[in-house]
DNA sequence: GTATTTCCGAGTAATTTAGTCAAGTTAAAG
DNA sequence: CTTTAACTTGACTAAATTACTCGGAAATAC
């Protein structure tokens, strides 16, 4: 018999090339936040990134607290929080529009005793991803970058070929 | 600065609606193996996944050495291994037919010092969902399942809409 | 007012998944 | 040896989802 961890999950997080996007562009932001907010375009040339899709994102990102945004002339976008208290989870929550759903992943025919054979095990999958990103936080992945030889931080992977879809994670 | 986990990944596995189907029927096969071989039309009917799917998927799984089929009148499949010697990993892999990537999830752009913003990260994600799966066997499902209060095992999640598409895993 | 930059929503093309269909092959039963 | 249940295979299709683009509107500095 499996011990299964506690599942504490209410959402469900996808995990897609989006969301890498909007990690690498948070990385961003927090690496080249001097003072002075940080444009799109900037972004969009350091990080090999569309400027529309990146309108896209961090539209998502601003209205859910994890950016504030300066506009006109000289404008662009400031970091809303410490990046210490931003986590991976936080910015994939935002871009990816986590449906509300109820347990079992918003299905019907699972509950009481007629229970779905896999249930436990998918919810405790979500919740061991979820987990795991919500430890990481924006301030750990700049330190890393910060601490490669080549600080460059022009060439980023090309996430469009890297295997994309999403997956139900707990929240 | 984050502690990254040793990343031993290798391969991509992929998390779909296919590979849970996959995973309720292989219980259900070690659920009602007594024995007899166990046909794609009870499964069907128990587990209410079409005829079609499934030997779509028992190809694949009899192709990964996850079960022995029998052919002619009074056969079907009949699990290759002990139940607890396979890992959900297993059942996954064998039927989301994983591309075997090189490290960075088969991209260029990310070697040496010039390596990408968020390799690490996701590369790390991978390994733990890939460990987590690789840890629980078909056993402890099947353990899990008879333990339940109704054991009519009709009933099952309706995987379709649950939220599906994949995620590069480790492997 | 004009240049810059964010903001917003509709729309679309490509990819992927999920599932079907049809035409076999195999082997046991009688 | 004939029937028949069952597996085998691969091509095919439809739906869903993702990953974007596009056009313009609003705000702000100069």
């Amino acid at each position: 018999m499996h011990n299964w961890p506690k599942e504490s999950a209410k959402k469900s997080m996808k995990l897609t090339t989006k969301g890498r996007f909007a990690v690498t562009a948070m990385i961003d932001v927090a690496l080249f936040n001097h003072g002075e907010p940080v444009t799109l375009a900037e972004i969009s040339a350091r990080q090999k990134i569309s400027l529309s899709y990146l309108e896209q994102l961090f539209g998502k990102l601003r209205r859910h607290g994890l950016v504030d945004s300066v506009r006109g002339p000289g404008g662009g976008y400031n970091l809303a929080k410490a990046p210490g208290t931003i986590s991976v989870s936080d910015i994939i929550l935002a871009v990816d529009e986590p449906i509300d759903t109820t347990s079992c992943g918003g299905e019907k025919n699972c509950h009481d005793d007629s229970i779905c054979l896999t249930h436990h095990l998918w919810a405790s999958l979500n919740a061991h991803i979820f987990t795991y990103l919500q430890g990481v936080s924006l301030q750990s992945l700049v330190d890393d970058a910060k601490a490669r030889k080549n600080p460059s931080l022009h060439v980023v992977q090309d996430l469009r070929k890297t295997g994309t879809r999403a997956v139900p994670i707990a929240a």
